[in-house]
RNA sequence: UGGGGGAUCGUCUAGCGGUAGGACGCCGGCCUUUGGAGCCGGCUACCUAGGUUCGAUUCCUAGUCCCCCAGCCA
């Protein structure tokens, strides 16, 4: 495997791996798992653990790491999102070489693993409604009261799980529990349910099935069935390790994997609960799961994200286990840090400003070489055709520069990067609403790049496209999608009232250099001087549209911002 | 306050008894035909109080604060 899908930094996981083959426990052996529940779209908080247990197995000789989908409730599954998961994680760079697995293959053996319980007497049948079950079942601090169904006789018990399974019985009518300790402080060891009654199909199991496993009771034995060394999962499962520990006891397995917990990823800004970004999907607040707006994988991809990038922020993050919350601007880091060294560079005016050049001859076009990548002399150059009627950015003049403004003004001279140094001479307005439409200008022939006074200094270099020959684009921009950190809303807020109204940004009319005319979809781009940008998959040769993936970092902004009267 | 976890720069994270390191961020400078990139310098942290020790972020005790658990979700 490559090394981009290894750690670079140890964390106490891997401490605790690498003292367990020290220690020859487990024969030695690695085996993780990442076992999502196919049920929504990965975002970059699985990334994080995926990251971490194909990670895990990589770095150790022999090691491997199963994909496996825990597809134990038919309720809310779905083939669409098994497809989508294995997409994702192959895209990020890993692979489960022949280990993909599905809990619901496991259930006809998860169903003897039951009837062996329930013939120790560690099993039982419970006819409690659900309310009832509840309330039996006690609070924090005082303890539960057991079911009358408790002593069922191990034959009674037997035999109404198995008329269960018959389907003899509607949903919720009874359940098989675990037989533990009603009065355990630990509330989950309170007569755990294992199955319940879904009179519901299966995507992979179709009706086979009218009883289902709950999670304590399939992930275990999903994982001792699979020879899982190592059971990583998030902390909210702390308490759930004494269940796993019993499960995978009592059912005496032949392998019994360890379960160690570390703090899921959060985001500041971002949402990353399954519930919600089903909500955003669903409202139709944002455009579908691959929307580059969503922290989804699917989204992250179409919004340009690379693969070696999520992993490189995934490494960076560490692996512990208080709880944290990581700002956006390290993952924005993360982005512009590999794009910078492998994008090419194009020059796009996403606000054109006319500019003519009043003493470049008309109808003279003159190819002028440019660096594709600064950073990789092997990316070579190109050619940018150079014309009497240019576009720049909006951004780029004002009439009226406050202090700090380098850029163009009436009477003053820049760089056009590439090119010649031109100088503001007029501007023209619109006679109606006094909006500058056109700039007048005149250029130095003798500042053409590699020309005599190719050197001579001016404040700025501008990027600009040549009129003529620009190709019309699309250009998206995005910004978070929250106002607010999800973490700090209220839970009785309406969160989505904080989502952000200009999340996106279309500029329907922008210019962009004719090299682009042929560019792929998902080809990623450094507009000089503005960002990276992404060819959208909505792109096509008549239509050229981008997603801008991350800003480049712009002192000026900053200077700007701090001037900003508040 | 029943149980389970956790507290180190603004944010992540390292440190495993020898005197707090890295990254992001922020501030300043250099450089620059991207106000990009790069380079240099700076910034700020051990939850509190006791104790053990020559020495404690690390060990002990007592507090404080934060997170998780009362689904027939995972």
């Amino acid at each position: 495997m490559s090394t981009e899908s290894t750690s670079s930094h140890s964390d106490f996981i891997r401490e605790i791996v690498a003292a367990d083959r020290a220690a020859g426990k487990h024969a030695g052996q690695v085996v993780t798992r990442f076992p999502p529940e196919p049920n929504g779209y990965l975002h970059i908080g699985h990334a994080k653990s995926i990251c971490l247990n194909f990670g895990i197995a990589n770095e150790n000789p022999g090691g491997i790491c199963h994909l496996r989908m825990d597809d134990t409730n038919p309720t809310t599954e779905d083939p669409e999102y098994v497809q989508a998961i294995q997409d994702d994680v192959r895209w990020l760079g890993f692979d489960w070489q022949d280990k993909l697995f599905f809990a619901s293959d496991y259930f006809e053996r998860l169903y003897i693993y039951a009837v062996t319980l329930i013939k120790k007497d560690l099993a039982y049948v419970d006819s409690l409604s659900a309310d009832e079950m509840r309330r039996y079942r006690g609070t924090l601090t005082e303890p539960g009261q057991a079911s009358p169904f408790r002593n069922r006789s191990v034959d009674e018990n037997l035999d109404l799980f198995r008329r269960m399974r018959a389907g003899e019985f509607p949903d919720g009518a009874h359940v098989l529990r675990a037989k533990i300790d009603m009065a355990s402080p630990n509330i989950n060891l309170r007569d755990p349910v294992l199955y319940r009654i879904r009179h519901v199909a299966h995507y992979r199991t179709g009706a086979t099935w009218c009883i289902y496993p709950a999670y304590d009771f399939a992930h275990p034995l999903s994982d001792a069935i699979e020879g899982i060394t190592h059971s990583l999962c998030t902390l909210e499962f702390e308490d759930h390790r004494p269940l796993y520990d019993w499960v995978v006891e009592r059912c005496d397995t032949p392998q019994r994997p360890q379960q160690i917990e570390f703090a899921r990823l959060n985001v500041s800004f971002t949402v990353m609960s399954k519930r919600k970004l089903l909500d955003l999907v669903e409202r139709k607040l944002v455009d579908g799961w691959d929307d580059p707006r969503l922290p989804t994988l699917k989204g992250l991809k179409r919004r340009g994200f690379t693969p070696e990038a999520l992993r490189a922020f995934c490494d960076a993050i560490g692996v512990a286990k208080r709880d944290a919350v990581v700002e956006v601007q390290l993952l924005e880091y993360f982005v512009r840090e590999d794009l910078n060294k492998r994008a090419p560079r194009v020059m796009a005016v996403l606000r054109p400003l006319r500019v003519v050049i009043e003493n470049y001859s008309e109808g003279q076009v003159e190819p002028l070489d440019a660096i594709n990548n600064p950073e990789d002399p092997s990316a070579g150059t190109r050619q940018v055709p150079f014309s009497r009627t240019i576009y720049i950015d909006q951004d780029d003049f004002k009439e009226d520069p406050p202090k700090q403004f380098y850029r163009l003004t009436v009477g003053r001279e820049v760089r056009l990067r590439y090119a010649y140094i031109i100088k503001c001479i007029d501007l023209i307005k619109d006679p109606v609403t006094g909006e500058v439409i056109e700039l007048r200008c005149t250029y130095d022939p003798e500042t053409r790049s590699g020309g005599p006074q190719a050197q001579r200094k001016v404040k700025a270099t501008i990027h600009w496209v040549s009129a003529p020959h620009a190709l019309d684009a699309e250009i998206r921009l995005y910004e978070g999608l929250m106002l607010t950190d999800p973490g700090k809303i209220p839970p009785d807020e309406d969160w989505t009232q904080h989502l952000n109204p200009h999340s996106l940004e279309r500029l329907p009319d922008c210019k962009v250099e004719p090299s682009l005319a042929s560019v792929s979809s998902g080809t990623r781009l450094q507009f000089e001087r503005v960002g990276y940008f992404c060819v959208d998959p909505d792109s096509s040769p008549g239509r050229l549209v981008f997603n801008r993936t991350v800003t480049l970092k712009d002192a000026y902004a900053k200077i700007e911002k701090a001037q900003a009267p508040r």
